[in-house]
Parts: C-alpha cells; sequence; structure tokens
DNA sequence: TTTTTTGCAAAAGGTTTGCAACACG
DNA sequence: CGTGTTGCAAACCTTTTGCAAAAAA
C-alpha cells in the first residue's frame, strides 16, 4: 500500500488535518464509512455502531460536514445520505433494490459555462449535483 | 391564450385527467404552484392556504406525486421542494439568497448511453436530476 | 488545566395514522 | 348512495438543545 493511500485512509490523520480531535466515535464513524462502498444513512451507521449515541452520531456527522470530510447525497430514497468526500464523482441509482453505483466521467465544464453565459440571474456556478435513476442489470432481467 | 396552455392552467382540467376528484384543497393548491415561479415547501404551500389542514396538504402533495402532477426535488437546503411537473428542465440555485432559476437546455442522452455502457452492474437510466449551485448575480456583487 | 466532546434527558419539528364526518361524482 | 377525501387528535420519528460528566491536548 502507497504511503499517500494509507494516510487517506487512516482516520487519526483525516481528523488532524481537518483540525479535529482525535475521539473513539469520530474515528468509528470514520472506519463505518471507509468499509462501505455504498452511501449510508444516519440509521445505517448507527445499526453499525451500537454503543454510540445517536446525539454523538448527528453531531459528528454535522462537523464532518462543516470540515468536508463528508458530503451529503439526496437518491431520491426519503433518508439523508452521507458518503465520505472523495474525488469528484456521481451516482446511479436502481430504483428498485437501490443499490448505487459510482462514476467519475463527468464533463460538465462547458455545460455549465454555457448555462452560465444564458442566464440573466446568474453570475456564477461553484458546484452542481447529478445522479442517474435506472434499474441494474439483477433487477432489469427479473 | 391558446386552449391547450389554458387547459394546462386549469386545476379542474388537471383533476380530472389524473383521476382525482375536484375538491377545494386540491384546486386551491395547484392555484399556489401555478402561481409561483419558484419551487415551494410544504410550510410554503401551507402559509399562503390559512384555511387547509397541514394533513390535507401532505396527503395531497403525495397524491399529486403519485399522478405525476408534481415532484420533489433537491436544493441543498433542509426542506423537501415541490414543483410542478412541467416539461423536462433543471435548476441553478443561488447558495447565499436562495433564488432558484430554471433552464431547459440538457443535451444529456449522449453522456447518459456512455455511462451505462460503461457500468458493470447499469441495465439502464430513465430519469436523471442535475442542480447547478453558485451565485446569482446580485449576490455576486454585493 | 482548559477547552471540546460526549451522553443523557427532554424538547422541538416534521410527517404519518386512525377515525368519524363530509363531499364528490 | 357509495367511495374517496377532509379535519382533528394523537402518535411517531427524526433531529436539536441544554447541561453536567468525561476526555483530549
Amino acid at each position: 500500500m502507497k504511503p499517500k493511500e494509507k494516510s487517506e485512509k487512516d482516520p487519526r490523520k483525516l481528523l488532524n488535518t481537518a483540525g479535529l480531535k482525535n475521539t473513539a466515535p469520530r474515528i468509528a464513524i470514520l472506519e463505518v464509512l471507509f468499509k462501505t462502498k455504498q452511501p449510508e444513512t444516519v440509521q445505517d451507521i448507527y445499526k453499525k455502531l451500537k454503543n454510540i449515541d445517536l446525539v454523538t452520531l448527528y453531531r459528528t456527522l454535522d462537523s464532518f460536514e462543516k470540515s468536508q470530510l463528508v458530503r451529503q447525497i439526496d437518491l431520491h430514497k426519503d433518508a439523508v445520505y452521507y458518503e465520505l468526500n472523495r474525488e469528484h464523482h456521481h451516482h446511479i441509482v436502481c430504483t428498485r433494490c437501490g443499490t448505487v453505483e459510482d462514476f467519475r466521467l463527468c464533463n460538465m465544464n462547458l455545460f455549465i459555462k454555457k448555462i452560465v453565459e444564458k442566464s440573466s440571474n446568474f453570475k456564477m456556478v461553484n458546484e452542481h449535483s447529478l445522479e442517474l435513476f435506472g434499474m441494474c442489470k439483477a433487477c432489469a432481467t427479473s
């Protein structure tokens, strides 16, 4: 394992560079997020960490969000989903079974530039969200 | 006004074609959504319709959603926003003042096709959401 | 030791459910 | 008239707040 990868998956280092103190709940929450490949709801994480207080979980996710360690995403399910703030990517969601896949391809820059030029009210765009909704192969053939 | 436009903005006809009964609360809610240009939260609508029960509003929005009359959108604010299910479009949101502008330009088809081809798990994509976040001119210059 | 964080209890919001009265078609 | 809809009360679930004890640096 290369050094860079190691530090990226080391909860303590992540917390340090974010200026957050090393505490057991924070490390445990980060470990859950490292382990999973799917975005997680508050309840998902809570169930995996039975000895943490729900309130602590909420507060921790809040502070992680402010420190840009995690971000909220909308998957058209009725819950808030969190994921680690990794490299820029988007999601495809299976509307039947809920599976989520990431994709990194994203050539929106020119498109966004065009939209801003055409807009009468807007000056700039710094962020965007893009999610695709469809059917995974397993669900499509059953 | 052309006939088509008229029927599209006639709450009663909309309800009829959706197979929903004509009732005062439903008509009132549709009229609010016709009048506004911005997406509305449940509370927004409730404030504009002081003589309707909140429960009725929730239930009505639910049935409107199932009938495809309205849809929920995520604007990265902590509330659910509803809008009439008009022609395909997306939004630019000012992260400072909250203003929302629509845009209709959307050439995602080829892009989406490419993503599905590259995906190992997904068979098809039928919907997508795309929102841009930035600064409106008023907020950018103050 | 000082400051931040945690856990518990409780409050606060937002949304849903049950049920009887009402209204649409 | 029959079925779907509404309003009210209450339940429910998620998220937030206050505060004292515990832990980090």
